[in-house]
DNA sequence: TTTGACATGTAAGCCGTTACATGATTTA
DNA sequence: TAAATCATGTAACGGCTTACATGTCAAA
């Protein structure tokens, strides 16, 4: 009986617990900054993952109060909660997760737009892209003399990696463009 | 007054149907052959999307007798449609995308797992990579001698190139574990 | 004095999934 | 005779989001 399906969120919030404890609040905010670039989360979904996971006492709470500051409760992993944690993390058949992509949706119907529209289309991608990957080769850098964030480095090399496959497809689509334009203009004439 | 927002699969319907007029059944069947890549929909999913289109009077459905076979109900885009999804399609701010991804969530819990665990891993995505690859890389190659199939093309080089991307990612992470190993060894002795 | 950080949650609702339900016809 | 194709949908539910609700304390 190998524990019960749960969404993968519920494993981030296993793992980050795992790492340290933390309230909701702090989870929120580690989530932001390391997570959310590949399984971002809400609050609300946070807070209902903790309840869940409380439930199933993967997670044990206990409230800590403060000084001049809000009583918060404090969640630590459970001994069950790091064997359902480990026990997932080794599996190597993660559920196909279907990359949705509006902007292929966009350009699957480019017929309908004129060249300059498609081309706009894909500039947009491109900066967007563009901007991602500055950012991610800022923090694979950073992260590489920090041999404790070996892991963290890692996730951020592979969104470096497909910011910089975005950018590539962006210029062969101008190039295309550009070609297409000159045989279609050529074959007007 | 722009189009209240509807859901992206809204208009993977509506774009279909701007190529041609079909029934639930048959929109249902052009998803998996195309647009399933990058944005799959069940087939509950698409007959909730017409009741919706056809409330909003963005496509029209008529009953179509067949011999032999059941009725069906054959929609087609109507003006207000065909309105609504040329003014998304032009629409160069796609909502970001999060790209959830429950391969990094694992590996940034790396340090929970032996390298052995993790390689494996690590190479379980380079296999799916690598099929996926080679599936891609025929349909852009087959693409290319069909020039109305141009932005089809596209969309499948997009994808080749990601998937080129996870590849140099896990070979990458490979050569990484390697050195890793053998600095951690020889800072054992 | 108002804004922001701290802190926790509820409520409503959307998007989408899987499973269920039905029934004729064709093919193996 | 069983399975697959054609054809349309309903039901139930799961995951997640946004907006709402509340309240203290520190800083600007």
């Amino acid at each position: 009986m190998p524990g019960a399906q749960l969404p993968v969120s519920s494993y981030a919030v296993l793992g980050l617990l795992s790492q340290s404890e933390a309230s909701g609040y702090e989870l929120a905010q580690q989530v932001d900054g390391a997570i959310a670039n590949f399984w971002p989360m809400s609050k609300s979904n946070i807070y209902g993952e903790l309840v869940r996971l409380e439930e199933l006492a993967f997670v044990s709470g206990s409230e800590v109060a403060q000084e001049k500051l809000p009583t918060k409760r404090v969640f630590r992993l459970t001994s069950a909660g790091a064997a359902a944690l480990d026990e997932w993390l080794r599996e190597p058949t993660f559920r196909k997760e279907r990359r949705k992509n509006s902007l292929l949706v966009k350009m699957l119907f480019g017929d309908r737009l004129s060249a300059e529209e498609v081309s706009r289309l894909v500039d947009a991608a491109g900066v967007e892209a563009e901007a991602e990957r500055a950012r991610l080769a800022t923090i694979v850098t950073m992260l590489e003399s920090v041999p404790s964030a070996y892991f963290a480095r890692s996730t951020a090399l592979f969104g470096l990696r497909h910011a910089e496959a975005t950018l590539a497809w962006a210029a062969e689509m101008r190039r295309d463009a550009a070609a297409r334009a000159r045989t279609r203009s050529s074959s007007l004439n």
